[in-house]
DNA sequence: CTGTTAGCGCCTTCAT
DNA sequence: ATGAAGGCGCTAACAG
């Protein structure tokens, strides 16, 4: 058995040409019914592979497909990666990951290693925006290799992206808070460098205000996504004169150290306080008293920008498409905000 | 700005050869400083960027690695996935992710379709263990390419592998319960198909058998990895004749429905009844009444995972190398089983 | 229906 | 120090 074998090979085998042998293995019409029998078996004896290096190189398209995110072991982009990966393999692209750590730097350089690497297209979820990170993302389009935001996107002519309604996620979220006779509903705000915390932000803040009710400032926090972002901020909120009776979260984290705080402090919820994350992360299900939130539905993001890549790649018409597909977030709402029965 | 440039479009723009243009750039020691110069700049200029597929044609070497895992969306294998990126990147790796759902045929056919794009390595929990799937991957090591498993492991010989020590972690979460008085331990044992539970079980079974308690048979409910069949497990368990007092559980998600089930049946956890699991999944650490698991450091097991690749793909002896890794695990114990003080 | 040729972009002998 | 040539493995255009 021969470790490795070519067109060439069989050819030889065969005494006949490797176009023949190449024309066989694609099924080209135009090769006699006996030939093609007889290529097919050699090149299945003689344990053939075609090496699709060389096809990629010759044909100037890799079949692979760069991931750029943040990281990759959070539920949420893991997800995402996951709907991506079962949606281009049947279309026999493959994924290729890299982590970025929310440094920008990593992230230009991943683009570019990416594009060395010939991948067909670039799918990210970007950490941060600058003019100087807008340049890197133009001269991918002038390569004319389809760039798709998903989730954190950046506003850029002829740029497709796929992202949750994340304002209507904010206002569902206050607005579930208010229907449940909350009156004093802060908020854990995130990056507000990103599109998709500032939109969160003005859901909640709309929210409110078509409610009739007032804005304070001093109810917003700008928090990280973590555990201990969350406690600190509870801890902050608790020592106002005049403490809020509910918390809007952006991040489920925040929201579960949030609620580990007024649980130290003996607040009782929901029944002094409701508690609203996001994100919908599988912790927040788990919990005894089960955190309400606002699900991202990672699965279907990964599949949708996939079908926009693809949409994309296939587009022969040389027309540029832009899409901008929003998604629908749904409220999961759990005992962390239902005061009512369940 | 050209769109797209090669050496050829250097050395023309230059007057000289492809080449020297390639000598150039790639610090060949016989180049003047004067053409190296003048290559570079003109490189800059004309935005050159190195085809690493042409590259990888010639050379032989894509720097591409493939790693097949049953799901990417579980904490504990994007948790390895991050561990081999991070340790790969630096190296000029990139990772290819392949799901297999479970499904051997996927497997098999991701490992065929990793080797078709000429990856240098694969590294891969594996999902089953048949005789056909043994001849796949003597198939890969007939190609000379190193392949690893991590995690789910299958003993073929010249197969380097990274994995915790799962006997242990059966032992030591049962003798922990041992410690806190528990008198009827029970298991919950996953796919005993699997050696990572097969090995979880014996560790168990061991730690009883070493503190003179009898192993009983109707302990032992072999369940799914989730949280379902975990409520399903305690339903039976609380339904014997003499119940257990505790579960040592092969999976977090088994181990969090028992003690669903247990609660819905009015049990106290830790006082009546402790609980262990296996895993160290986030929630674990979250839920008010926190689980305690066995870690298996997945985030370790990736980097060293890609540490024995390279190793491997480095070796420039051509002698075969086996490296098996084993890792340790850690207890975390927390208050589902902490019956004396914390 | 099949063979010949050429080229994708790169690097590396072998010359000079 | 540089150039010319060939080949990694494949397919498409051009011949017949």
């Amino acid at each position: 058995m021969v470790e490795k074998s070519t067109i060439y090979d069989i050819a030889k085998e065969l005494n006949i040409s490797a176009a023949t042998v190449s024309r066989a293995l694609n099924n080209n019409p135009k090769i006699s019914l006996a030939t093609r029998k007889l290529v097919e078996d050699t090149a299945a004896k003689m344990n053939y592979k075609q090496n699709k290096l060389a096809l990629a190189l010759r044909s100037g398209k890799s079949n692979n497909v760069g991931v750029i995110v943040p990281r990759i072991d959070s539920n949420f982009f893991a997800s995402v990666i996951r709907g991506i990966e079962e949606e281009l393999h049947p279309e026999g692209y493959h994924v290729i990951i890299c982590q970025t750590h929310e440094d920008q730097k990593r992230e230009i350089e991943n683009i570019n290693t990416l594009l060395n690497a010939q991948v067909d297209g670039i799918l990210l979820s970007i950490s941060n925006t600058t003019k100087e990170y807008e340049n890197v993302i133009k001269r991918v389009l002038n390569k004319n290799k389809p760039i798709i935001f998903f989730d954190r996107k950046m506003n850029v002519n002829g740029i497709s992206s796929v992202t949750i309604n994340d304002y209507e996620g904010g206002y569902a979220a206050t607005k579930h808070l208010i229907n449940e006779g909350c009156k004093r509903i802060a908020h854990l705000s995130g990056d507000q460098s990103l599109e998709i915390y500032q939109n969160r932000f003005k859901g909640y803040k709309q929210a409110l205000l078509d409610h009739g009710m007032k804005f304070n400032e001093d109810y917003v926090l700008r928090t990280k996504s973590s555990v201990d972002a969350g406690i600190a901020a509870a801890k902050t909120l608790l020592s106002l004169p005049t403490p809020p009776d509910a918390i809007f979260s952006s991040s489920d984290f925040a929201g579960l150290g949030a609620i580990q705080e007024l649980k130290e402090q003996g607040v009782k919820i929901p029944q002094d306080f409701c508690v609203v994350g996001f994100g919908n992360e599988p912790f927040t299900k788990f919990m005894e008293l089960s955190i309400s939130s606002v699900d991202q539905s990672p699965l279907e993001m990964g599949k949708m920008t996939a079908k926009v890549f693809l949409e994309q790649i296939n587009n022969t018409d040389n027309l540029r498409i832009e899409k901008k597909v929003i998604l629908v977030p749904e409220l999961h709402t759990r005992k962390s905000s239902s005061r009512h029965a369940n």
